[in-house]
RNA sequence: GUGAGUAUGGCGAAGUGGUUAACGCACCGGAUUGUGGCUCCGGCAUUCGUGGGUUCGAUUCCCACUACUCACCCCA
C-alpha cells in the first residue's frame, strides 16, 4: 500500500506530460479567442453545494461522492464536476453584477467514487466552461460550437455532436408523467435496469439495449421532442439554423438524456467513434437559483482530459518525443567540475538546455548517455582541455569535433540555431 | 454495485508438483590510452502479488485478500 497509488488515480509523468502541456495549451488559447476567462474554484466544496447543484438522485450525489468530515464537523466533499462551484462562486462574488453575460471557464481535477476503466477513473481532468446570464439560443450554439473547435484544434476528428432538448420545468414534468403513465402497466416487460428507469428516469429507457425500446415502440410512447412546449421547441430550432448556419455537423438524438437534475432544454453529447464519449454540456436556466442566487439563465460543458488524450492517441498515435538535448557536458577528468558547472550554467542562462553526467561515469559511459539523450554536442571537458583552456567539442550527428574556448560555447550553440554548421 | 480475465526481475514474456526460474529489451561493466550509435563478451529474480491450506516438497493445486484490466451500470 505504501507503495501503490490510490485505485483509479494515475500518476502523470514522463513522454504523457508533453501531450498533456499541449491539450492545455489549447484550452486556453481557444478560451482565449472566444473571450471566456479563466476561473479557479476550489477541489471541495461544502456537500450541500453538491447535492443541490447537482442533484439528489443522480448516481454522482447517491453513491460517487468523496465526501468527508473536517476538523470542525463540515462535511465536505471533494468536487465530482465543475459547474457547481463555478454557480457557487458567481454568485458570491455577485458577478452577475456585471454588465454581459459572464464567460467563464475552468480546467483541473474532478473525483468520484467509480470503478476504473477506460477512460474512467476517480481521480480525472475536465475542463469545461459556463455561460451565465443569456438565454439567448445564440450562446447555445456558440458554446456548442466553441466544444467542438476546442476538441477539433487539438486534433481530434471523426466528432459527432448528438443534440436533444430535454424540456423545461413547463414540458418535462408532464411528459414524464405521460411516459410513466404507458409504460407503468406494462412495466413487468421491461429489463430490471428499466424498471429501475421508469422512477427515477424513464427518459432513460430510450438508450436501453436490451430489448426495452420495442415495448416503447409498441406502446407509443412519447418522445420529448412532441412534448415540447412551444418555447422549447422554438429555442430547439433556433440553435439547430445556427449550428447549421456555422457549419457545425450534428445529429438529433431525442434519447440524450443528460445526467444531472439541473439541465433545461439544450443538451448535447459531443462523441467518438472509438471511444464514445468525450464531453458533454446542456442548458441549466434553474441552477442559480437553486443555489440561492438571482434567477440566472446558464449553459456550459465540460470535456474529459484522459478522453480527449486517449482520443488522440489512438486517432495519431504516440505524442512526439521531447526536443533533445542542446548540450551535454562530459566531465572527463573531477579537476574539470567547476569549469564544467560552469559552462552548463552559462549554457543554461543562454537559454538552450543542458545536462551532464551525476553518477561519477567513465566518458566513454558518458558519451553513450549523451547520445541517448539526443544532444546536438558534447563538450569534453578534462586534464587537457583545462591546461589548454578549451573544450572539445563534438557534433554528435557527424561525430566531428574541435576545440573551442570555455567561453565560445554558447556563441556555437547560436551560431547553430541559425542553421550554421559546426 | 454486477460480471469476466490477469498477477513471474526496470519493461515485455516463457515455464514446471521436486537440485542452479528460459529468452528478448533496458540497464551496468569490458573488448587499446579520455570518446556514442554496430558487433562481441560478461553481469543483473535465494525468487515467481499478499496471507493461509493441500503435499515429503509448490512459482506451479485449492481458498481468501489485494491490485490491475475489460465490460455492464453511469458518465467525462
Amino acid at each position: 500500500m505504501l507503495t501503490q497509488r490510490p485505485r483509479g488515480t494515475a500518476d502523470i509523468y514522463g513522454s504523457a506530460i508533453a501531450a498533456w502541456r499541449a491539450l492545455e495549451e489549447v484550452v486556453h488559447a481557444t478560451f482565449r479567442a472566444y473571450h471566456y476567462e479563466e476561473i479557479r474554484t476550489p477541489v471541495f466544496e461544502h456537500t450541500e453545494l453538491f447535492e443541490r447543484g447537482v442533484g439528489e438522485t443522480t448516481d454522482i450525489v447517491e453513491k460517487e461522492m468523496y465526501t468527508f468530515l473536517d476538523r470542525g464537523e463540515r462535511s465536505l466533499t471533494l468536487r465530482p464536476e465543475g459547474t457547481a462551484g463555478v454557480v457557487r462562486a458567481y454568485v458570491e462574488n455577485k458577478l452577475y453584477a456585471a454588465p454581459g453575460a459572464a464567460k467563464l471557464y475552468y480546467i483541473g481535477p474532478m473525483f468520484r467514487y467509480e470503478k476504473p476503466q477506460k477512460g474512467r477513473e476517480r481521480q480525472f481532468h475536465q475542463f469545461g466552461c459556463e455561460v451565465l446570464g443569456s438565454d439567448d439560443p445564440a450562446v447555445d450554439a456558440e458554446v456548442i460550437a466553441l466544444n467542438v473547435d476546442v476538441l477539433n484544434r487539438f486534433g481530434l476528428a471523426g466528432l459527432t455532436v448528438e443534440l436533444n432538448s430535454v424540456g423545461c420545468p413547463v414540458c418535462r414534468p408532464e411528459h414524464r408523467a405521460r411516459m410513466v403513465a404507458v409504460l407503468k402497466p406494462a412495466a413487468h416487460r421491461l429489463c430490471p435496469d428499466c424498471q429501475r428507469r421508469l422512477d427515477r428516469n424513464p427518459l432513460r429507457i430510450f438508450d436501453c439495449k436490451r430489448g426495452c425500446r420495442e415495448v416503447l415502440a409498441e406502446l407509443h410512447a412519447p418522445s420529448i421532442l412532441d412534448a415540447l412546449c412551444p418555447d422549447c421547441r422554438q429555442h430547439l430550432a433556433a440553435v439547430e439554423a445556427l449550428l447549421t448556419a456555422l457549419a457545425v455537423p450534428y445529429v438529433r438524438n431525442p434519447h440524450l438524456v443528460r445526467g444531472l437534475d439541473y439541465y433545461t432544454r439544450t443538451a448535447w453529447e459531443v462523441t467518438a467513434p472509438e471511444l464514445g464519449t468525450v464531453g458533454g454540456g446542456g442548458r441549466y436556466n434553474g441552477l442559480v437559483a437553486e443555489v440561492g442566487g438571482p434567477d440566472t439563465p446558464g449553459i456550459g460543458f465540460a470535456v474529459g482530459m484522459e478522453r480527449a488524450l486517449l482520443l488522440r492517441e489512438l486517432q495519431h498515435g504516440p505524442w512526439p518525443a521531447e526536443p533533445r538535448l542542446d548540450l551535454f557536458v562530459a566531465v572527463a577528468d573531477p579537476s574539470a567540475t567547476a569549469a564544467a558547472m560552469q559552462m552548463l550554467q552559462a549554457v543554461r542562462q543562454a537559454g538552450f538546455t543542458a545536462d551532464r553526467d551525476y553518477q561519477g561515469r567513465g566518458l566513454k559511459a558518458q558519451l553513450k548517455q549523451a547520445d541517448r539523450l539526443g544532444a546536438r554536442l558534447v563538450a569534453i571537458l578534462g586534464g587537457d582541455e583545462l591546461a589548454r583552456g578549451a573544450a572539445t567539442v563534438k557534433d554528435m550527428a557527424s561525430g566531428e569535433q574541435r576545440d573551442v574556448p570555455m567561453d565560445g560555447v554558447v556563441d556555437l550553440l547560436r551560431r547553430l540555431a541559425d542553421g550554421a554548421q559546426i
